[in-house]
DNA sequence: CGTTAAATCACTCAAAAGTATGAATGGAAT
DNA sequence: ATTCCATTCATACTTTTGAGTGATTTAACG
């Protein structure tokens, strides 16, 4: 259990307590209760204070804290387009040759015709492919196509 | 306050308060702490009724949530916001509606996807991309992208 | 009121793209 | 020397995309 630090919570509970004892202290030299109906009275004194103990943690506990991200769009405008893309490129872990197939996707071309001028099997540029999406955490040649050029890996 | 709907939690409670109350019965029949320590006595059980009530408190009332709303920023690149080529749309004749697909699809949308999000079916779909390839002549959606990219009728 | 363009949808067939898995090779790193 | 990785290729299967055709509805226009 972690509490706040709240001293004015802190001394309603002490005040209470107090006040608590001075009821009894009253009571006592009045001899009103505490013979006939002890059980009550002390009934009542566990509630009562079960439902200060239910207050001073309702009061004191700290919250849960529940982050939420938010996404915030942040528009740049880019001076200089040909900056970060090798780091990008390393970072992603992006060979030579799917860099290769990548720039020839985004012009366009089907992986028979990248195929063709890579001088590979279609079979090859499709593992390329498949490949570049996984790197890129994309499910589609279009996506991979939008996520490359936002990154600057392909101009 | 509210509480979560758990019975054992509750149970726990009563059975505890059904023990406070046969401990109280037993010392009572003794005679031991009645008269000597009744503050004492007292003090101890309204100290174990907070510490019960805060247990309580602490096990059913439902967590206080703190939403902490943490901004993540998105870069989203934007080098010519505002030289989206009209004249070149209206020079190819691509609707609006086919402009909007065109651009959802330049996102890298499937389109299962932008039938989803246009509230049409996938056929429509099929209708317009094919409609978009003849006006923009090319052959796939890929090539579409980078023509409709390159002409600036998308950003 | 008829024409026209846009938007909608269906159905079929075919091509392209993508998934999953396995495997061979050759170069670089340890 | 052996492990690791990039590159290559294959086979089988599924999904997505595209081509072609035809049809309906609605709104705009003269």
């Amino acid at each position: 259990m972690s509490f706040k630090s709240n001293r004015t919570e802190i001394f309603i509970y002490g005040l209470s307590m107090a006040l608590f004892i001075g009821l009894l202290k009253w009571l006592e030299a009045r001899f009103i209760v505490l013979n006939y109906r002890l059980d009550f009275f002390i009934g009542a004194i566990a509630i009562a204070f079960t439902v200060l103990g239910i207050w001073i943690a309702h009061k004191l506990l700290k919250p849960k804290v529940e982050t939420r991200i938010v996404e915030k769009e942040v528009y740049i405008d880019r001076e200089y387009p040909e900056e970060i893309n090798q780091k990008e490129i390393e970072k992603l872990g992006i060979s030579k040759r799917e860099l290769e197939v990548l720039i020839l996707m985004a012009k366009g071309h089907s992986n028979d015709e990248i195929a063709e001028k890579l001088f590979v099997s279609v079979n090859t540029i499709k593992t390329h492919t498949s490949n570049i999406y996984l790197k890129l955490e994309v499910k589609r040649r279009t996506q991979a196509m939008e996520k490359a050029k936002r990154l600057n890996i392909i101009s």
